[in-house]
DNA sequence: GCGACAG
DNA sequence: ATCTTGTCGC
């Protein structure tokens, strides 16, 4: 029997893992934000844990969790004088707000399988498999993905337009939310709602010929933003496009409306900055089977008086009108 | 003073 | 992304 590819997406439980890490200091010690970080397989979670614990104070010894510099955390009903008087019960000293010495008390021998380390390795994985050519010429539709949340449901929305930006036809699919937002890791957030939706479009008969995606392409560290992971997975041409900049340089100084400018990152050219309203500046990436010239042509051919174009502007408008219903 | 990191 | 008062700009 012949089984149909289906693109495979494991997502690791974040929270659980970070809620077993917590679980692990013992009484008497501390660990910070950024051990956690660590341990979860990125310093770069570290506004994720600060803000997850923040909310779950109630359920884990979260005053053994500060900041590097000693100082007591704070989380949403506790304010930092009575984690330190907590910690103070288990022994552990604590002056102005701080523990002193730190390194006497700190505690990061934790048991963990760093989920996010195999996340970047996958990641890599899918980065080779990029494709960078000019998008086909003779698009008829091109779609836009975005979603929204409500509390722990999530929303996807993916709209097939003409070549106008003219909506034809659209999908909404409702999950549960899996994982969180950590920067530089936002596909294992938002695609499997966009590859349900593109999915919901397909047997619709609505195949779209290039995605626009609300995030980055190549423009990303490893250079596979959200656009790429789609694109590639779906082996489909798709353009990354971000209301901000996650990383490299450009200088957007005096940009005239309609303007753009090559966006570096590590002396490569992976983006472009453009100026598309007053005080709006969006940011373009080649995802799969794209290049940059082609990318800013066709956004550029999608843009009417919305900072955005089109197919995200109806994409956008559709997700949040269904989350306010 | 650095860093300031999509949604 | 979401929450959310007063504030700034057209």
């Amino acid at each position: 029997m012949i089984e149909k590819k289906v693109p495979k997406l494991e997502i690791p439980d974040i929270e659980g893992t970070l809620r077993r890490l917590v679980a692990q200091v013992p009484p008497g010690r501390v660990t910070t934000y950024k051990a956690l970080a660590e341990a979860l397989g990125d310093p770069a979670a570290v506004r994720f844990v600060a803000n997850w614990l923040s909310s779950h104070a109630h359920e884990l010894p979260v005053h053994r969790v500060v900041h590097a510099s000693g100082a007591v955390g704070k989380a949403e009903f506790a304010e930092p004088a009575e984690f330190a008087e907590r910690l103070r019960r288990e022994g552990v000293r604590v002056e102005g707000l701080k523990v002193k010495p730190l390194i006497r008390y700190f505690f990061a021998d934790f048991k963990t399988d760093r989920p996010l380390e195999r996340l970047r390795r996958e990641q890599g994985e899918i980065a080779r498999q990029v494709r960078l050519e000019p998008l086909p010429q003779d698009a008829k539709t091109v779609a836009g993905v975005d979603a929204a949340y409500l509390d722990s449901e999530a929303i996807g929305i993916c709209v097939v337009c003409d070549r106008e930006g003219g909506p034809l036809d659209y999908v909404e699919v409702r999950q549960e939310v899996q994982f969180p937002y950590i920067p530089t890791y936002l596909s294992y957030r938002e695609l499997p709602l966009y590859l349900a939706a593109v999915q919901g479009a397909e047997e619709k008969g609505l195949s779209p010929d290039v995605i626009l995606v609300d995030g980055n392409g190549i423009l990303h560290p490893r250079r596979v933003g959200i656009a790429t992971h789609l694109g590639v997975i779906l082996d489909r041409p798709t353009v990354g496009v971000a209301k901000r900049l996650l990383c490299g340089e450009v200088n957007t100084e005096g940009m005239t409306i309609g303007e753009w400018r090559p966006v570096v990152l590590e002396g490569e050219t992976v983006g472009a900055a453009m100026r598309t309203g007053r005080n709006r500046t969006i940011f373009i990436s080649p995802g799969h089977r794209a290049d940059l010239k082609t990318s800013v042509e066709l956004v550029t051919s999608l843009l009417k008086e919305d900072p955005l174009p089109e197919p995200l502007r109806w994409a956008h408008a559709l997700a949040s009108e269904s989350r306010a219903a």
